[in-house]
DNA sequence: CCCTTCGTGGTTTTCGAAAATCTGATTGTC
DNA sequence: GACAATCAGATTTTCGAAAACCACGAAGGG
């Protein structure tokens, strides 16, 4: 793939410069802090309703407390952690109800930016869906055990392939919207994750039918699709949860 | 109204503690800046893309640069400021497109949302939308010079009077979003207010009328009502735009 | 025994000095 | 003159010490 030399710091530099190029500009270089917290957040590091003291993350991530309290706030306006005046932040809870409520109007504003994205998109866009989901099929086609090594990767390919299918989506603001929901949902597709294997082929499939429909401009077929394949996803985490 | 010897305290008091009870918890007592500052933009105190610089702000507002700092990384995730890398905060610019995009999303919510309230509501929750009506129609039925001098007061009662009519509403995130385009409206209603005055005594009546609907759990029409009133407003902003 | 008061240790919150970074003007070179 | 390199001043960004705050338990009075 790459020389092995550069092989450690390329998987770094890629989750840091990678994530969010789009909208909302990540503050700093060394304040890619929110996306760390937020990842650890989504990935069951910290608990939910879990206390998140300043004394801890200092220590984990190795930057001050003013910095750390930046992007804890952030992440309260995200709906990821919740804070209490004078007794700080908290990792905020899920459940089976914001799960189901999350979904729903994910898939309203997925549709929607996806049929304006469609109608908007140029050739570009194209190509960027289908390099996008090249590069999210190599890391789906691994066998089971290789795939989960590489779940972080995974994770930020499957972000960006989504992303790229609205990335023509014209509603500024229904962009920002959906990229609110889809984290949200980002949550609850770790507890999806724990399914027995057999889902990981199925949404490969899944994938590829999706950037065909895309770039055939099918809306109906889709949004059709893209809905079936939020649903299935939010139903194997509700038999978790 | 009031004893005067308090009046000056009241209003600040109000000002400062009033505003969001729900969902958002502001962080700390000292720290309602993300409300003042916002407020400031809101009313047009910062100019659309004017820079904000710490050295005015922590002037203005008389506080430490990490605080000022935390409220404004708070203020770029809520959409009113943006921000880049190495060179610092900008107020958002405000634009016709947005304008109209955000008066959709923030109907299609808020006649969701209020459905749900209505659907939902018991009877504290239908005295506290009299009340807040009735707060709101204080200053709304005064004559105009009086009433543009306690226009702050109006534009936090205004806020509190649309937020007990969907306060009811089950769906969090249903009320998490509408929030955020109501205040994201807030800047644009603003421009309304510029309006030569005749419109005063329009929104006086409106408000009136959604408080019976809804109250009398009539769905249709306060949701009828309810869109009326919102496009009504963005139009008159549109032509000061 | 219950309730209040006070003290203590652990956390959060504020703040501004110091480091890093950017901007724009000046100088030097081709 | 056009462009690149350099530097000073202005501005942003980071950081952790100090102040403020909270929770909880111990001590004392009713």
């Amino acid at each position: 793939m790459q020389p092995e030399l550069r092989g450690i710091a390329l998987t770094e530099d890629l989750k840091r410069a990678g994530r969010r190029e789009t909208q909302r500009i990540e503050p700093s270089a060394g304040r890619d802090i929110v996306a760390r917290l937020r990842d650890d957040i989504v990935s069951n590091v910290f608990l939910p309703d879990s206390k998140l003291k300043f004394a801890d993350l200092t220590k984990r991530y190795e930057v001050g407390i003013g910095t750390l309290r930046e992007a804890l706030s952030q992440l309260v306006s995200e709906g990821f952690v919740t804070v209490e005046v004078g007794k700080g932040f908290k990792v905020a809870q899920v459940s089976r109800e914001e799960l189901i409520e999350v979904t729903d109007y994910y898939v309203d504003l997925e549709k929607r930016a996806l049929a304006d994205s469609i109608a908007h998109g140029d050739d570009v866009w194209e190509s960027q869906i289908v390099a996008a989901h090249h590069r999210l099929s190599i890391i789906e086609s691994l066998p089971w055990p290789q795939r989960m090594e590489r779940h972080t990767e995974w994770v930020q390919r499957h972000r960006e392939f989504h992303e790229s299918l609205v990335a023509a989506c014209q509603g500024r603001w229904l962009f920002r919207l959906r990229t609110m929901m889809f984290d949200q949902l980002d949550r609850y597709r770790f507890l999806a994750k724990m399914q027995p294997e057999g889902m990981g082929k199925t949404k490969f499939k899944e994938h590829g039918l999706i950037m065909q429909a895309v770039v055939a401009r099918d809306v109906a077929k889709a949004t059709q699709l893209i809905e079936d394949h939020i649903r299935d996803t939010t139903k194997a985490g509700l038999k978790n949860l």
